[in-house]
DNA sequence: TAGGTGACGGACC
DNA sequence: CGGTCCGCCACCT
C-alpha cells in the first residue's frame, strides 16, 4: 500500500512538529531527521503544505536552516501568517522574514537544563 | 514516460 | 553578507 505510506509520512511530520515547544523553532531538516527521513527536508515542506488550515499543529515553528521564513507566492500569504504567529510567540522576525534561529532552536531531549551557551551580543 | 518544479540544505563565489 | 549552483526526492503537467 504505497498510497498509505505517503499519507503516513505526512502524519509523522505533523506529529513531530506538534512536539515543538512554544516559543522555539525547528528546521525542516531537523523534523526530517526526527522522523527518520534524513535528507528529506524537502518532503517535510510538502507535508506542511498539505496541512489543512486552520490546524492545531504549530507549523509556523518550522523554518529553513537559513533561519528565515520561506517567502513564496505559492503559499498565498501563509508565509505572512507564519511571521505574525512567530511574533505573537515572542520571536523577533525581520521584514525579510529572517529570525534568530540559533537563539530559539529547539533541542529535542534537552527540555531541561539550559545547555546552550548564552550567546552574548 | 519524461521533464520541470519546489514551505530544503550545503558548498561556492 | 548575499547571490548562485548542485544534490536531493516527491509532486505536477
Amino acid at each position: 500500500m504505497t498510497h498509505e505510506a505517503g499519507a503516513g509520512f505526512d502524519q509523522r511530520v505533523w506529529q513531530a512538529v506538534a512536539l515543538i515547544p512554544g516559543g522555539q523553532l525547528a528546521t525542516y531538516g531537523q523534523i526530517a531527521e526526527l522522523i527518520g527521513a534524513w535528507g528529506c527536508a524537502r518532503q517535510v515542506g510538502w507535508a506542511l503544505r498539505r496541512l489543512p488550515l486552520p490546524s492545531a499543529v504549530p507549523w509556523h515553528r518550522v523554518v529553513n536552516a537559513r533561519g528565515c521564513i520561506a517567502m513564496t507566492p505559492s503559499r498565498e500569504g501563509s508565509d505572512w501568517i507564519q511571521r505574525e504567529l512567530l511574533l505573537a510567540e515572542g520571536i523577533p522576525v525581520d521584514p525579510a522574514g529572517r529570525l534568530p534561529l540559533a537563539r530559539y532552536r529547539w533541542r529535542p531531549g534537552a527540555s531541561c537544563g539550559v545547555a546552550i551557551a548564552d550567546v552574548a551580543p
